[in-house]
DNA sequence: GCTGCAATTGTTAAAAATTAACAATTGCAA
DNA sequence: TTGCAATTGTTAATTTTTAACAATTGCAGC
């Protein structure tokens, strides 16, 4: 059980994503909202399969359309280091950067907001005169409940 | 020119997996050989698939297996945000932690020691009571030189 | 209400990336 | 030299992602 709080999450998550979409423009169509209520029921990384396997064998396209769309405005993360994505409903400010801690047997995802300690990062771009475009943290390993088991 | 060194940092490179690999008994192989050469000629993350056309058309399973070879004995690294490999012959404790700085455009990597700063991102996962086993700290966006051009 | 246009979707298929399977070869130690 | 484990060579399959284009939808202006 890595959230048991998690309905409650899930119901702030959609009107978190309502809000958004409807103050900024979006259209949050049907296929759009499909892929974020997979991403949104779990805490876990999907990869783009198991995204298409959970709705009712969604075709590739529109799948990945969709998460395109969801990463670009901020309801979902692309977890590079596994090749998938998980649903978020946090209000990141321009330039945000966080951490996401992957565990590596169950694919749940912990998204930590870096923002405090993003200078540590940034140090050494600055000093190599690097204009930075996204950032990626990402450390997979083992939950607590998966190291028990 | 990314790098004035780069005769120098290759055949240092080159010193240091021989080395590497004698000492612990690795077998530097041909096929191995080539790939590395590929990676540390140049300061820029490759795909496979590029690998693969610098080394006479190789066939994928044969670049694939000295890739992972050259990434688990620590002579590449895999850069996940661009899905490529950059080659490397820093000498890396256990458990170290590198941050790549990426361009977007020309797909020069620097690489980073961030064990000195390791702490912030470590904080979480403790806290969390997570496991770490690979952490990969990527910024991708505009080198210098890419920047005025 | 219609009309026109941009955005999105549906559909088919291709392209790209990665891996499986297994035979052939190599390196090395007994 | 014999045996075995590691590596390679080869073919082909699988998986992942994207291209192309027609059909549809949502919405603004008439
Ligand atoms: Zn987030
Ligand atoms: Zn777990
Ligand atoms: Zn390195
Ligand atoms: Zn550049």
């Amino acid at each position: 059980m890595p959230c048991d709080h998690h309905h409650h999450c899930a119901k702030e998550a959609w009107q978190f994503a309502e809000d958004l979409c409807a103050q900024k423009g979006y259209r949050f169509t049907d296929s759009r909202r499909q892929v974020f209520d997979v991403l949104i029921s779990s805490h876990k990384a999907l990869t783009a399969k198991e995204v298409m396997k959970k709705i009712n064998n969604g075709q590739p396209p529109i799948t990945y359309r969709a998460l395109e769309f969801l990463t670009q405005v901020g309801l979902a993360h692309h977890i590079a280091s596994i090749n998938a994505y998980v649903g978020c409903a946090h209000h990141h400010q321009e330039g945000h950067v966080a951490e996401f801690l992957i565990c590596t047997n169950c694919h749940e995802v912990e998204e930590v907001d870096l923002s405090s300690q993003l200078s540590a990062l940034m140090v050494h771009a600055k000093a190599s005169n690097f204009k930075p475009q996204e950032t990626y943290v990402e450390m997979t390993g083992l939950c607590g409940t998966c190291q028990d088991s």
